[in-house]
DNA sequence: TAAAAAAATTATAATCCTTCTAATTTATTG
DNA sequence: CAATAAATTAGAAGGATTATAATTTTTTTA
């Protein structure tokens, strides 16, 4: 935790920027709930915690910040907020997202799984691609488990019920 | 364009709802700007010529109802409103974005780039895909052709200076 | 066809997210 | 240490979208 907060001080350092400690407790912040999809609300929320003083302006200045530095990427699910995800040291693509219709969740892939379709599109449409956006709308793993498993109750049921009839 | 307008209707019919003026006059502005991306005040701008009398709320409503039945498509390219795309006719996924990062503009792929990597995402995440967003981000055929041609000028007057001070 | 009920629209107010502004604080430089 | 620059705070302002109440249009039903 403590090298990567220091090598993203270096990244702000590098382009003039200071690492202030509200900029700190925001980052601190992010690389404390990286698995999550925070609004810039969510984040001035948590960094209250940390900080009590801090102003929720700042938040959105110092998230705005380090989207420009590519330290993290900026989002929209499509629920009228934007998201804030940090970008995984060494990334050079921004990784994808799952999100369910059905219980709200977002998983990430970090896989790179659009190597191939750049090349085409750079070809084809002679488009220089700079990064991009995927996210896929659809059931996640918990939900069709979920779901298999009301089918199973509900097969295992009727079977009972089938038997009994027989009995009689 | 008034048979598409007739399958639109039909389309809101089968869920019980009504295909009204101003519904209407929004389906036409959006036929009518297949190509663009428009916003939800685009749209109000353009119907407004059409039925002056219209109101933005309805506008607002009409598109979300639009979404809801899957004719248009609602989309966030990251510049604080939504746009919204008419989906192609017969078209079961929806078709993908270029952004330039530096004139602005919108392409559209309609190619379908993610059936490969769709199949891939279900088998190995167990997540049912329904839907997907794809934006490209980076410099359009436009911009790039712009570079070259500036490149190639510049190349140009550079040589004719070296011919001009070898004569000297 | 007239009355009642339902659906849709209008205009405007309200809300929510985000950005801007002015005053203040903190850090940096000569 | 004074002067300048950078960053922050609190709150106002802005813009996009949604909600509300009154009105209009359409549909249903008697």
């Amino acid at each position: 935790m403590e090298g990567r907060i220091n090598r993203i001080k270096k990244q702000l350092h590098a382009q003039k920027y200071k690492l202030t400690p509200q900029r700190e407790a925001t980052v601190r912040v992010l690389l404390e709930n990286e698995e999550d999809h925070l609004s810039a609300e969510d984040v001035y929320l948590l960094v209250k915690e940390k900080a009590p003083e801090i102003g929720l302006a700042t938040v959105y200045r110092t998230l705005e910040l380090l989207t420009e530095l590519k330290i993290v990427d900026k989002i929209n699910f499509g629920d009228g907020v934007s998201r804030y995800d940090l970008r995984r040291e060494g990334a050079n693509h921004f990784h994808h997202h799952l999100v369910c219709i059905e219980c709200g969740s977002v998983d990430e892939i970090q896989e790179d799984l659009l190597g191939e379709v750049e090349k085409l599109v750079e070809r084809k449409w002679h488009f220089k691609v700079k990064d991009h956006r995927l996210t896929f709308h659809g059931i996640c793993h918990r939900c069709l488990e979920k779901r298999e498993a009301e089918n199973q109750k509900k097969h295992e049921q009727e079977e009972k019920k089938e038997r009994e009839a027989e009995k009689v």
